[in-house]
DNA sequence: CAATCTAGTTTAATCATGCAACCATTGGAG
DNA sequence: CTCCAATGGTTGCATGATTAAACTAGATTG
């Protein structure tokens, strides 16, 4: 928030994620989202957030495809919040939040739950980043190339 | 940051990670970080914010020990900025927010780099999930579960 | 048709953010 | 020694994001 300066047009895609998903509550919200809550009463009352700011994000949320909004399901004849393919795509960046948390916290013990494989009840292991041949990088054997100039697309002049 | 509500001692670890590092210029400084950059004046440049909230950055930051400060280096007896294995550590999660925005944006051809490997230039694969056992994991192929009570350290609290 | 639940909107107070302008230190030129 | 420029950082104010609480309005229940 505070979107005095907006990342939107910058060419980081690490910029441009956080400008649309880079604050707090949209990230819990999709945290949320993606174990199964979806409608506004259930994320207010979990998240404790204000409802004007729910409203808020939730539209912001719905306007970028990150979450759609369904007539119903339930029954009942509200609206309910579900995750499109977009919001669902944010998983590995939690998890790898959570993994950041876990491993360097320094009060780990404050960590109430663990992410395990359904299958088994096993804790996952840690995301891992591959070179195209196989090989496990870290951060040092990677590097930024500009992109292959692009097909020069239709400019999005306005 | 409007840190009113602060996930400090949230129990949730994206909750903690959030806290820690979940605005948008922390992230850039420690992507800047990651490519070298150490300087005050560099971080300011590169990365055009003011200089009050560089510097409050840069302290929360080496507060948290994601960054630490070193005397000097290269001759001018300036201090210089420099990631700990904490800070390298958020890497995983630069790394899960850029291939989002490659995957999700919808306007890609605005972004200029691709994340490659070092070695021979190639494009990296996608940061992969697995089990304990090998498979890989989705969203939906997790659960979460309370952490085996861990050994009852001694209470926080204050 | 009254009570209540859901999903908001509005309002007013508060506090963080961001910009700009200002200090302090280092180091070199004159 | 004095002046100037660059580095590193602090202070003050305007904006505006966040919040709780009050209010609205449709749906559900009884």
């Amino acid at each position: 928030m505070v979107k005095r300066t907006s990342f939107e047009h910058d060419d980081c895609p690490i910029a441009r994620s956080l400008d649309a998903i880079g604050d707090w509550w949209s990230m819990l919200i999709i945290r949320e989202a993606l174990f199964g809550v979806s409608r506004f009463g259930e994320f207010q009352k979990r998240l404790g957030l204000a409802k004007n700011i729910l409203t808020v994000r939730l539209r912001a949320l719905t306007d970028q495809g990150i979450l759609k909004t369904a007539p119903a399901s339930d029954g009942s004849a509200y609206q309910e919040y579900l995750l499109t393919p977009k919001g669902r795509g944010v998983f590995p960046i939690l998890v790898a939040l959570r993994q950041w948390s876990e491993e360097f916290d320094e009060r780990p013990e404050e960590i109430s739950t663990i992410l395990v494989d359904k299958e088994n009840g096993q804790p996952v292991r840690k995301l891992e980043l591959y070179s195209q041949d196989g090989r496990l990088l870290g951060a040092g054997d990677t590097a930024l190339k500009p992109r292959p100039a692009a097909k020069l697309r239709k400019r999005v002049v306005a």
